[in-house]
DNA sequence: GTTCTTGATTGATATAGGTCAATCCTTTTT
DNA sequence: AAAAAGGATTGACCTATATCAATCAAGAAC
């Protein structure tokens, strides 16, 4: 069950007393998912403000080919899709588990009444819708403005992890194939600006394929 | 030279007074611009937070080809890029004047000091910024899952004013080549889902073409 | 170790959309 | 009305990336 603690070590939380916190809890509840699931569909109407407390979650749209687009992972303690509840719009996109997980979901109606005034809440909001917007664009720079090449470098060099991960996923995620990912890759090697290195890829040449993208 | 008379008819600040107008007025200024102006590049510093006042305001990416991505177009009493402006980061895009216009620069340190915990703007700003999200998610919904094809039905669909521009500046909206476009119609004209009459298309079986996007 | 399974690579081919050039319409200017 | 200019259309061709199919390689299961 739901725990006044568990709310505390939330930043979005952390400067409501304990009577506060109180009020929330009566006002939320947890849900409990494993991987795989679904939290909500694109179009679904939104009932709650919700937030993740554990696990990943994917928001994702399905082009017409029924590729998933994934625009952003959420980690916990992040809100999810406020926008659409501040706006009382249906869901823009949908979002699905990666591991199991859970979230918060609160009484948006009252969260408004009791919370908005909230100074502390109000700026952990504006963050929050800040935050939204740099993934958006983030989300556009990458393939809206990019091609798979530049694509393919400036993931590689803005993420670490990005070549630890099966070739397979650092295609989804890039949004191409994983043939098209497996060429541009031999070609980076070819340049000398990557180098192949007990079966993962390592970058060489940083430099050299910054200039892809920027 | 602003006046307070400029700034009440402004519904951001409807709810202020007298007294706090006067204070907005002596922490702000205005600027014109004429035509074709740059208000500002991508990856400018920001200097303060901006209103278009008057006019169009295209916000847009440049793609390695050099093409104009344009995200979003704001009319006047909008705010523009308040995003970069809280987050302390660079313009993520550039901004242009497509036509004559004027935009309100305000001090944003002094604003955040003096405005932000009024209510009333506190509430608009969620709203603004909430409303960029929802641009940012159409501009992907438009060019990340779409082609050509669903991408212009999409477009003439939903904007009326869609087919009355000329097709060179449609095909620049809809990021695409005016061949292209040209193309498309031509296919939907033999598909009898739009027509053309005296020098422009006018849509037939709105129905049809919807299913190319839902 | 051998087999199975899963993922990576490679080649051949298909497709959407861009590019270039020619021509055809309109609209504006004279 | 004639000429000039700016768009629109069309065809031919090009390019990036997807698709499909055939290996190939490496780790897991036996």
């Amino acid at each position: 069950m739901l725990r006044i603690e568990e709310l505390k070590s939330i930043n979005f939380f952390e400067n409501l007393d304990d009577k506060e916190l109180q009020l929330l809890l009566s006002i939320a509840r947890k849900r409990v998912f494993s991987q795989g699931e679904i939290l909500f569909y694109e179009k679904d109407k939104v009932q709650h403000l919700t937030m993740v407390l554990e696990g990943i979650v994917k928001i994702y749209k399905i082009d017409p080919k029924n590729n998933e687009i994934v625009l952003h992972r959420f980690r916990p303690k992040s809100l999810v899709a406020e926008m659409a509840v501040f706006e009382g719009i249906p869901y823009p996109a949908s979002a699905a588990f990666e591991s199991d997980g859970s979230v918060l979901e609160i009484d948006f109606e009252k969260f408004q009444e009791y919370f908005l005034a909230n100074k502390d809440i109000a700026l952990a909001l504006f963050r929050s819708l800040t935050q939204k917007i740099k993934y958006l664009d983030n989300v556009i720079a990458l393939n809206v403005v990019l091609d798979s090449t530049a694509r393919v470098a400036k993931y590689i060099c803005e993420d670490e992890d990005a070549l630890k991960m099966k070739n397979n996923q650092l295609a989804q995620y890039l949004h191409m194939t994983p043939e098209t990912l497996s060429r541009i890759l031999k070609k980076f090697t070819k340049l000398g600006f990557v180098k192949k290195e007990n079966n993962s890829y390592k970058i060489v040449n940083e430099e050299a394929l910054k200039i892809f993208f920027e």
